[in-house]
DNA sequence: CCATATTTGTGCATTTATACACAAGAGGCG
DNA sequence: CGCCTCTTGTGTATAAATGCACAAATATGG
């Protein structure tokens, strides 16, 4: 792997500038600066600078960085020149919510296929149009249509089956938006989303500010 | 601030510890030693004895940690030995969601109000029956119900705005789901919950993974 | 065409985080 | 009671991430 040696603060602080471009780009601003970007970004400029350098040069010095050229750039980068296709597993509250955001597809994710077990739910239509299979059907469809990201929003006490499903039919990228850690063998990629984290850290900052 | 030495790392850890112990004490496992407890939740076990340490010794050598009173102790730390007040902002797909969402309040998270804009949803009950309160009461209702955390969930147009107004309420803490980098003064606590970055790090994994 | 004002790209120091490896302590067993 | 086994707690090494500070490069204006 070429690029292997990329921190993965990096990575993280790159798709966060591709958001703050695209509104600038969307905007009409032309041209960005790194301390502008950095102030916007709640991030030093030259950690900016920094990130930015380990893929090329992208900016002109006493200038700054070209918009569309930079958002270009940095989506080339986290490979987003194409658009991903994604499974949800569990269409309940959470899953609901995520296929009916509007982002995902605009940023170049798209749900082609979502499960579920609940009969009352399976072989119906998801008012994105979607039909949700069983997840028996799992391993036939995610060859199918060619699933590259599988979505976990299953209970916590299914999600780890779940994966496993999703490791057997070749996936190698999960979303987990269940509170546990999933054990998965080595070269896939897991990424989770647990706001209870994030809570438990402002509880501790506040409980920490008052002494 | 006495704990502030304290690795921000190592809170997120205690979290997902506490998340591995609640399980554990629920299957009314007594004992767990420190390398079981790093295998599930994929962290190196020194690191985990090592963030016990920054707060105390609650472990026995030979024998592990009483599953019970490590968590205790670990809700103690994180400062969830009391219920949090949060208000959310914002009760569209993902608010709705996330006032269905049963974990919260088992975790020690309340919302004790919520908001929106929307004539059509204002002065409204949501099923788990909270009255609906217009933004203009923002400040008035957060003082009268004590909310501590404020949770936005507004579209990202509106997600700075809405920041300011939980400020100007008194609010320190916020969680929010927008994809924006909010602009706040010092001594605020921010945690953001962006699914799109986590895509993204998933996106370059599988595009480095392959070239 | 030179002087000046900017802003990038980067070497280096510093801070922060992770991991190894082992001494110290606790329990069990003969 | 002494020996053996186990697991913690931690000193120390290593690695990763951050941030300063400045030289290099570009534009502008007289
Ligand atoms: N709702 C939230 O705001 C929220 C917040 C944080 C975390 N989460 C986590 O997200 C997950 C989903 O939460 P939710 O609120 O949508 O729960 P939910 O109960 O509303 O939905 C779960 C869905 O998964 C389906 N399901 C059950 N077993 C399954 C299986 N084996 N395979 C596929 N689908 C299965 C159920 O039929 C249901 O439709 C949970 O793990 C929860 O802890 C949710
Ligand atoms: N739905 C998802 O799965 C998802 C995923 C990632 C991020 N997000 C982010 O979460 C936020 C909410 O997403 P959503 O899908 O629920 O959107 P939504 O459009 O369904 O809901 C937004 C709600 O906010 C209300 N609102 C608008 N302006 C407001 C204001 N000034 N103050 C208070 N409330 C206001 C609207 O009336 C609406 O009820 C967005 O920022 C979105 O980008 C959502």
């Amino acid at each position: 792997m070429k690029f292997s040696k990329i921190p993965t603060a990096t990575i993280t602080r790159l798709s966060i500038y591709s958001r703050y471009l695209e509104s600038l780009s969307q905007e009409g601003v032309k041209i960005i600066a790194s301390d502008k970007l950095a102030q916007k970004c709640g991030i030093n400029p030259a950690q900016i600078r920094k990130d930015l350098a380990y893929f090329g040069e992208f900016g002109i010095r006493g200038v700054g960085y070209f918009v569309k050229e930079l958002l270009f750039e940095i989506k080339r980068i986290l490979g987003l020149n194409k658009t991903w296709k994604m499974a949800l597993l569990g269409i309940g509250n959470l899953g609901s919510a995520l296929l009916a955001h509007q982002n995902f597809i605009r940023q170049g994710y798209e749900f082609v296929a979502v499960f579920d077990v609940d009969p009352a739910k399976v072989a119906r239509r998801v008012p994105s149009g979607q039909i949700i299979h069983h997840m028996d059907d799992l391993e036939k469809v995610v060859r199918e249509k060619g699933v590259e990201i599988g979505v976990i929003a299953t209970p916590a006490a299914k999600a780890q089956m779940a994966a496993l499903r999703l490791i057997a039919s070749g996936v190698k990228a999960i979303l987990n938006f269940a509170p546990i850690q999933l054990q998965v063998p080595e070269g896939m990629a897991v990424e989770n989303v647990d706001f209870t984290v994030k809570l438990d850290n402002l509880a501790y900052n506040l409980t920490m500010g008052e002494g």
